[in-house]
RNA sequence: AGGACUAUAGCUCAGUUGGUUAGAGCGCUACCUUGACAUGGUAGAGGUCCCCAGUUCGAAUCUGGGUAGUCCUACCA
């Protein structure tokens, strides 16, 4: 074995030999364990969330595996509609063509070729991270038997009117060309105006005064509304209103939408291009008057005098004819929401088209109250009332989208425009008996990736075939996402699972069991990471580093905004100054876990990842130990050979069963920081940092017995192999490599680490008197360790000590444990003083009633060991001043419980003597 | 506007149903290449647990009110 750990080429050979040899697919057991990934954009790369959510799906994957479940990790991506057409578009941008050009047929095949081409990158990702999906069963959302099962759905939800075809205002996307749906919109804050128009009454005197965002809407206002009760302008409800720069009248109207308090009180009503007004203008019958086309350019029913304009164009123009009529009032500053396309950014407008709808209101019943009723409960708890506060106020959901990448929308109209939903244009004709030669022609929309997305736990399963997988691992156990997408993903999910997959018995069945919702990954400032802030870290870089000219190059590379790339440049250099180390997969792996606490947000700290290579080198370094111990030597497998147990030996191994017992609480109650903690600390501080110290004694002691040798080699390498699977779902690589040598030594055979049972808490391997030994010897070494550290006394200077005061336990425990301690506090000596035995001068440590005495010699400086023991006094003047005043205290001692005042009182006693001995001895220095 | 979350060591974070000397990693200081490991060992320094009030024998922990920050949802034209 190599003296440092070496991940690169173990990761790359073991991954092969588990998929090759099939070890992900479902291996059978009783029980089933089971997790759908959340797909990923088949052409995207992998970022660190995504990196995160892998690694806790894997290490739960892995746990259940090796706890013998039959355990199914259900892998696929997501052709992802949007998100892929546009980055087939701007290849085709790059040409110096459109989509268009092409045509639709072969658009799509260009499609299909960049998939081919781009779709192993995720994959490929996926696999380095040590992933243990079936990548057998892989699907993606666009396969045959995934379109089958969208298609069945959107049949079924339209016969059974859930879904509906319908006229609507929608939020357009004038770059894109597609109405999106609400999630899709994201409103900031931004700097405008507020524009005030006066509309002169109808009949020559006076006017209103309306405020806008928006003036070029008021081509398309049919009203002005203000509110029932405002004395203003009550006189004038029921009037008419000459529209500026359209020759029509509108009318006033009441409506207690209206703010009296903001602007002028009077809000011009466009219908059709706002949502507001469009409920408005539902209320009050008012027309719809659309003045746009699909760029956003004026357009429609508009004056011939804008038509063609640009939106923003046209606002000024509208200014100025405004401001030229003397109808302009003024123009305020003002901050609004602007909605933007979360794809295109541009700003998205209101606009009436037909659309295709989900009646989410229906669906959503059943969903609240599966959470309700505890049927699926998120973690941490808290996201429930995110879930129900969005579920209750469920507003209709649009599916259709203008694109051309996407499941299209299985209906066909003739040329009346009256439409027919089935499986096929003959399936079509067939139902409704039409005509042979009635031209239909297919809906050119696709939907929304979402939907075939919610999906996603039965489609991968075959449904709606009723298939082995669909019944024996739905519904699955866990769905670990961001919170990001509860509403785009989680919460669609169990709208659909719950209404189209049954039971046996007829009822419904949940998509998951759990719904793990994990924090989003950070910068170590708390940014969120963003291509344009330059501050995206690429989990592979951290497995495999990267010098800081690649790092710079890829994070200014394809700027969508080009003047960041020197302030990323440059914040980049100094942050990375030598680029980033090679950390390997285990180590980025175990800091996603340590960092994995629940409820927050994850600030991503190099600095832990650095640790965790440390860990892993930790480990390599442990086992090559046992290994230089054990190879080639008697480790104790043969039972009928004599074997004895070293009390190091009973206790490492009682203490594995804690660690096994803390850990098993972590997994089960997705607490990874508490679980990798735990074993972290097992390992470093127990294993390594005690039992192999504690085993050198035995093993290079000439005069242990053979019984005793074999005893401990059994008991390091034992440990060792249970210590390894234990770790093995959250490092997998090194695991692997280190009990492929560790294994036969420990009587195990089995082809690999993975397919090993789980290392299950054993109480009755608990030994506490060993315990108790241990935790005694400790604190001797500790204590000379100490006087050793403050005196400044070379740790390879061999010391005498002297023990004074103990009773009959500190005997038995010196006298079965002095090889260890000499070996790790590297005495020489130890003397138990008699009683009356005059003491020499010496730094004094105290364990209990005993006293360790390391005699001065030249050794210590007296000074500075009053300053230590007046040191330790004062910490415990304090402690005492405390203890006295709880246990002085008549409502403590009356009214906490018995056994908390009896520890106090133990405590203030032993505080007491401690003192005392320490006073003892400050008062022995001074007088000598 | 409504809601959620967060505030603990220089930094990143743990802290179970109230009872600890408030912990870990990184960083820092001192000493040390001793036969697994300097990606290491030993020892150490470092905290007004955001503030105020309350409940309680006892509060980092529970309650109320502030302050600061993050996020979500809905929005006034």
């Amino acid at each position: 074995m190599d003296k440092t750990f070496q991940p690169a080429e173990i990761e790359t050979r073991w991954y092969q030999e588990w998929e090759s040899k099939g070890y992900f697919a479902p291996q059978g057991g009783e029980s089933t364990y089971s997790i759908m990934i959340p797909p990923p954009n088949v052409t995207g790369s992998l970022h660190m969330g995504h990196g995160f959510q892998q690694s806790i799906m894997d290490a739960l994957i892995r746990y259940h595996r090796m706890r013998g479940d039959d355990t199914l990790w259900q892998v696929g991506t997501d052709h992802a509609g949007i998100a892929t057409q546009m980055v087939v578009e701007r290849q085709l941008e790059a040409q110096g063509i459109n989509r268009h050009d092409l045509g639709r047929d072969r658009f799509i095949e260009r499609v299909w070729e960049w998939k081919e081409e781009s779709g192993g990158n995720i994959t490929r990702q996926l696999r380095r991270l040590g992933a243990s999906p079936d990548w057998s069963r892989e699907r993606f959302t666009m396969d045959e038997g995934l379109s089958n099962a969208v298609q069945e759905v959107f049949i079924r939800l339209y016969k059974e009117g859930l879904i509906y075809r319908g006229k609507r205002l929608v939020n357009w996307d004038p770059v894109l060309h597609t109405a999106i749906s609400d999630l899709e919109v994201i409103s900031e804050e931004e700097n405008g105006y507020l524009w005030h128009f006066r509309y002169p009454l109808a009949g020559g005197e006076g006017h209103l005064t309306v405020a806008t965002t928006r003036p070029e809407t008021m081509l398309g206002d049919t009203a002005v509304a203000v509110h029932p009760e405002d004395e203003r302008y009550a006189h004038l409800i029921g009037r008419m209103v000459e529209l500026p720069l359209t020759g029509r009248q509108i009318p006033v109207i009441a409506d207690d939408y209206v703010d009296l308090e903001f602007g002028t009180g009077c809000v011009k009503i466009t219908p059709a291009h706002d949502f507001n007004d469009y409920e408005m203008g539902k209320r009050h019958g008012l027309p719809m008057i659309n003045i746009l086309d699909d760029d956003a350019a004026i357009g429609g029913e508009a004056p011939q005098a804008y038509v063609g304009m640009d939106r923003f164009a046209a606002r000024k123009q509208i200014v100025a004819d405004l401001d030229a009529l003397g109808l302009l009032e003024k123009i305020d500053d003002h901050k609004l929401k602007v909605p933007r396309g979360d794809r295109s950014g541009v700003v998205i407008e209101p606009y009436l088209t037909d659309q295709w709808y989900v009646d989410a209101r229906a669906l959503a019943g059943p969903a609240i109250a599966a959470v309700e009723n505890g049927d699926i409960r998120f973690v941490p708890r808290q996201w429930e009332n995110t879930y129900f506060a969005w579920m209750r106020d469920i507003q209709d959901w649009c599916i259709s989208r203008q694109l051309w990448w996407g499941h299209r929308i299985p209906a066909w109209y003739d040329d009346d425009g009256k439409f027919y939903v089935g499986a096929s244009e003959a399936a079509v004709r067939e139902e409704h008996g039409l005509a042979e030669d009635l031209a239909l022609r297919q809906d050119q929309d696709v939907l929304d990736t979402w939907f075939s997305s919610a999906l996603w736990t039965f489609s991968t399963l075959g449904w709606p075939d009723a298939t082995p997988e669909l019944a024996r691992f739905h519904p699955t156990s866990v769905l670990v996402t961001g919170f990001d997408i509860i509403f785009f993903w989680v919460a669609r999910m169990i709208m659909m699972t719950l209404h189209f997959v049954k039971n046996e018995d007829g009822t419904a069945q949940m998509p998951f069991r759990d719904v793990y919702v994990t924090g989003l990954i950070r910068d170590e400032q708390g940014q969120k990471m963003s291509k344009s802030k330059g501050n995206v870290l690429d989990p592979i870089d951290l497995i495999d580093g990267i010098d800081l000219e690649s790092l710079v190059a890829k994070r200014t590379a394809g700027m969508m905004q080009p003047q960041l790339a020197a302030k990323i440049e440059k914040a980049t250099r100094k942050q990375f100054p030598e680029g980033i180390n090679a950390y390997g997969t285990d180590a980025l792996r175990f800091t996603f876990y340590s960092l994995a606490s629940t409820g927050r947000d994850i600030k991503f700290d190099i600095g832990r990842i650095e640790g965790y290579r440390n860990f892993c080198n930790k480990i390599w370094n442990a086992a090559r130990y046992v290994m230089m111990n054990c190879e080639g030597e008697d480790c104790g497998q043969d039972e009928s050979l004599p074997c004895e147990l070293s009390l190091a030996d009973r206790w490492i191994i009682g203490k594995l069963q804690e660690a096994e017992a803390e850990i098993a609480r972590g997994m089960e109650s997705y607490r990874f920081d508490l679980a990798s903690q735990a074993i972290y600390e097992f390992i470093w501080n127990e294993y390594c940092d005690w039992y192999l110290e504690l085993s050198k004694p035995v093993l290079w002691d000439e005069g242990a017995s053979e019984a005793a040798k074999r005893g401990t080699r059994r008991t390091l390498i034992r440990v060792l192999e249970a210590w390894l699977r234990l770790l093995h779902p959250m490092m997998p690589f090194i695991t692997e490599e280190i009990w492929q040598n560790v294994a036969p030594l420990a009587g195990k055979n089995g082809a690999t680490i993975m397919l090993q049972p789980y290392p299950v808490s054993a109480p009755d391997a608990m030994d506490t008197a060993a315990n108790a030994d241990i935790e005694w010897l400790k604190g001797v070494i500790v204590g000379i360790r100490n006087i050793r550290g403050e005196m400044n006394i070379p740790p390879g200077k061999a010391l005498t000590t002297l023990l004074r005061n103990g009773g009959e336990e500190d005997k038995r425990r010196l006298h079965e444990n002095a090889p260890f301690l000499k070996k790790l506090a590297k005495l020489e000596e130890i003397h138990w003083l008699a009683d009356g035995e005059e003491a020499p001068a010496a730094a004094t440590a105290l364990v209990g009633e005993l006293e360790i005495l390391v005699p001065m010699a030249d050794l210590i400086d007296r000074e500075a060991e009053l300053a230590r023991l007046s040191k330790e006094i004062a910490r415990l003047e304090k402690d005492l001043a405390r203890l006295a005043g709880k246990l002085n205290n008549e409502s403590f001692v009356g009214k906490a419980p018995a056994d908390v005042v009896a520890k106090e009182r133990e405590k203030m006693q032993a505080q007491e003597l401690a003192m005392q001995k320490l006073q003892e001895q400050v008062k022995r220095i001074q007088d000598m």
